[in-house]
DNA sequence: CAATAAAGTTTGAGTCGTCAAACTTTTGGA
DNA sequence: TCCAAAAGTTTGACGACTCAAACTTTATTG
């Protein structure tokens, strides 16, 4: 059984492969999102393809082995059915759930995982939108494109938020755009990089195109 | 913030001190309760008294400090909570929770606790009948004397199962004697160690009076 | 294309928690 | 009372994970 700190680097390469255009992690990223020094990371990394998890070439991009994948999709179905426990059972703040989920996911036996999903109804996202894999390791990945690409006057439903910053989620829900919410494209400003909708009668929100690239919607 | 490795201990001690007619913890017993070494259990007792938690006089008895005290008492809290979620809520095996909870205990922040705890309606016993500590870490240690103290006739109330073995828990549920069940003590047998129970019309049950020693009851 | 910045690696050291095995102290009978 | 067994301690070593700092390779860009 892979440690828990392992565990943690699998999942930070499997998010970071899924980010970056070329498919491959670097280090230095890595480094950050798990908290370490890069020097630490290189170490980790090492131990990590003598544990056929992942492949790394001397001074070359990190990507995850077959075996490694299905660790990172097992760390993933954890995370995010605590994440929807958390949210919809104990009413914890969608914003707030991340780093909790982050602990808790390491200490969940198959079994009692596989209660809380049959408690939670089986569930096929997690409060962020983001896609519960199954059991057997199959995620569909497809549902939505940015905000961004809409057109003016398009009515599309909010699907996923592709972020897990604390501040940002705590705006994005303020703002009325969580998962399921249905808003109108009311204006583009190409020259102001924003982009305004109508979330209900009488309440419209701006986004700058960065904010807005990171919440997925789809037409009506 | 006490390691998860510290906290085990603690709780570990504190316990040990409860079984103990002195009070005190031994380092063997604590050894075999963290399933390590005698001699790591001594180490990890000087670091222990380092941090204030244990008072541990060279070849001599270990028992808690006050802050010690505190510490145990919160983990038991998380625990005994975590037990009752698993066993009221996920329907897992009265017998098997002890375990999951043993490891959930140390992933879960205060505030989600005490959402759990009040998404529980604030139980004050779990499954076994372990009084569940406050926030404040106050604990009732009383109710019910051992089944073995009990004469012929008396009808009891079971109330706390002292022992978290599987094995243990699996017969005792198995013949019915889970806290809240009524029994009726049928017959003493001195010579044979023994003592049986009626446990409705027609089901009687035998113990030795050690296993008789690990079920409280009180009457009516 | 050279030089520098960025990315990646190596080295030496430290902490935490662990073991096995040798050792010392305490204790409970004969 | 004495002495073995039990309880407790010490020692040296190891694996997992980490850091800081020196170092090497790759990428960028003026």
């Amino acid at each position: 059984m892979a440690t828990e700190t392992v565990e943690n680097y699998i999942k930070a390469i499997y998010v970071l492969c899924r980010e970056s255009p070329s498919g491959e992690a670097g280090v230095v990223r890595l480094a950050q999102e798990v908290d370490v020094t890069k020097g630490t990371a290189t170490s980790m990394i090492k131990r990590l393809a003598k544990l056929k998890l992942v492949k790394a070439p001397r001074y070359s991009g990190i990507t995850l082995t077959a075996t490694g994948k299905k660790v990172a999709l097992d760390v993933l179905r954890r995370h995010r059915i605590i994440e929807t426990f958390l949210v919809s059972t104990l009413n914890l703040d969608w914003a707030d759930v991340h780093e909790e989920a982050e602990r808790l996911e390491h200490a969940l036996s198959p079994r009692t995982l596989d209660r809380l999903d049959e408690f939670l109804g089986r569930p096929s996202t997690d409060p962020h939108g983001d896609p519960i894999p199954s059991a057997s390791g199959k995620v569909s990945e497809l549902r939505g494109k940015a905000l961004s690409a809409y057109i003016k006057g398009a009515k599309v439903e909010i699907v996923r938020i592709l972020d897990q910053d604390r501040a940002f989620l705590k705006f994005v829900a303020q703002s009325g755009l969580k998962p399921g919410v249905c808003v109108t494209v009311q204006a583009l400003s190409p020259e102001g990089d924003s982009i305004t909708l109508q979330v209900k009668r009488g309440q419209s929100v701006t986004l700058s195109s960065s904010a807005a690239a990171k919440i997925l919607a789809r037409l009506q």
